[in-house]
DNA sequence: CCATAATCGGAAGGTGGATTCCGGTTAGAA
DNA sequence: TTCTAACCGGAATCCACCTTCCGATTATGG
């Protein structure tokens, strides 16, 4: 067994131009019809979208999981830049407002991400750690609450959580989703009147 | 109103005392079973765990679909019972309060039922429906805004998809669920700081 | 106790969807 | 231009479940 092949750092060889291209299809179409569809979107209709053979998305994604968990780290790195935005926006308590609304939106508008929210917390947590999110989100946070716009006894933690329970309501056509954005965000303002434990 | 099962028109002659116990032994094994997996537990599984052939359970639930429906039915009836006894406590702020925490449990003890709220609107509406549920909420909720304790531009229909928000929370295990009731209450509390529109 | 219709159990059937396989195609180095 | 390792497409395969079927059982009225 020749010694080599570290893995994961050295390709042995740059990929053909051909299968570049038709990676980014396929993770362009996935991304297309996870956020349609929701996690259950079909293997085969991605390919179609792709417009590519499903051999094609397999030799890419070696199944299904591998695809999705390639879909999330994409949409946390865009959640990591809205985080990033936010620390160098002046307002610390607008800033964090911002932050959650404009989470909140990507989400309502990609029904798998807030399937993966709600259903899927190892995908969740290996996103979130891969882009720093907890950090980030202490920081966003820590400002906001210095500045008195946050309540003091809120954890970074809650943060993820709270918009796991965002994704709970954004199946739902009937209501404004805005709605329940500005319910929560009232009640990480802070009138203390609940301490929490 | 007692829920009835399936049937839809008369039968001829009462169920035969066998039929009568296993309809129950199933209802009470898929009750137990997917409040431990989901909705994705298995009809098979069902049936061992009522001690009965699946034939057994197609007998007397049509299909999957219909189970999940009267496990739903039978939910919301709990569901129902709390609210009427809200309507009966003195204090209409601690009602309401009691009314949010103790459903917020009983979704929490049951994942089938937290997963109906989340992703089967269709299921959620006919169960609640059923029980006269936004009748119910509305009457609890007047009471606590009357009474100061709410929010006056708390809609009904906030409620249920309040509801529906924390479903998204408890399939994560990290956490202390109360947190997150405790948060949305405050945000319902009603500072008014955001008129919601 | 009998007759018989209602029930039962669980093997067999059917389906939707992920994953594999492999003969044909092509990028790209020499 | 030639040669070949990479790559491609999509039919075929596999698999996990739901659902159906039917011979064996059993409750119950007479």
């Amino acid at each position: 067994m020749t010694t080599k092949i570290s893995q994961a750092a050295a390709p042995e060889r740059a990929m053909r131009a051909d299968a570049r291209r038709n990676q980014k299809r396929v993770l362009s179409a996935a991304r297309r019809c996870m956020a349609r569809d929701g996690l259950e979107a079909q293997m085969e209709e991605i390919a179609r979208c792709a417009k590519v053979g499903v051999g094609t998305v397999y030799r890419h994604f070696p199944n299904k999981e591998d695809l999705v968990d390639a879909l999330a780290a994409d949409r946390f790195e865009r959640l990591a830049e809205l985080a990033t935005e936010a620390l160098e926006q002046e307002d610390p308590g607008e800033a964090f407002d911002d932050f959650v609304r404009a989470s909140a939106r990507i989400q309502r508008e990609d029904r798998a991400l807030s399937e993966v929210l709600t259903s899927r917390p190892g995908t969740m947590r290996r996103a979130a750690d891969g882009v720093g999110m907890l950090r980030l989100v202490t920081n966003v946070l820590g400002r906001a609450q210095a500045a008195g716009a946050i309540r003091a006894d809120a954890l970074p933690e809650d943060i993820p959580m709270l918009m796991c329970a965002l994704a709970g309501t954004f199946r739902n056509p009937f209501t404004d989703p805005e709605r329940y954005v500005a319910i929560i965000l009232d009640g990480l303002r802070a009138p203390g009147s609940t301490p929490l434990r």
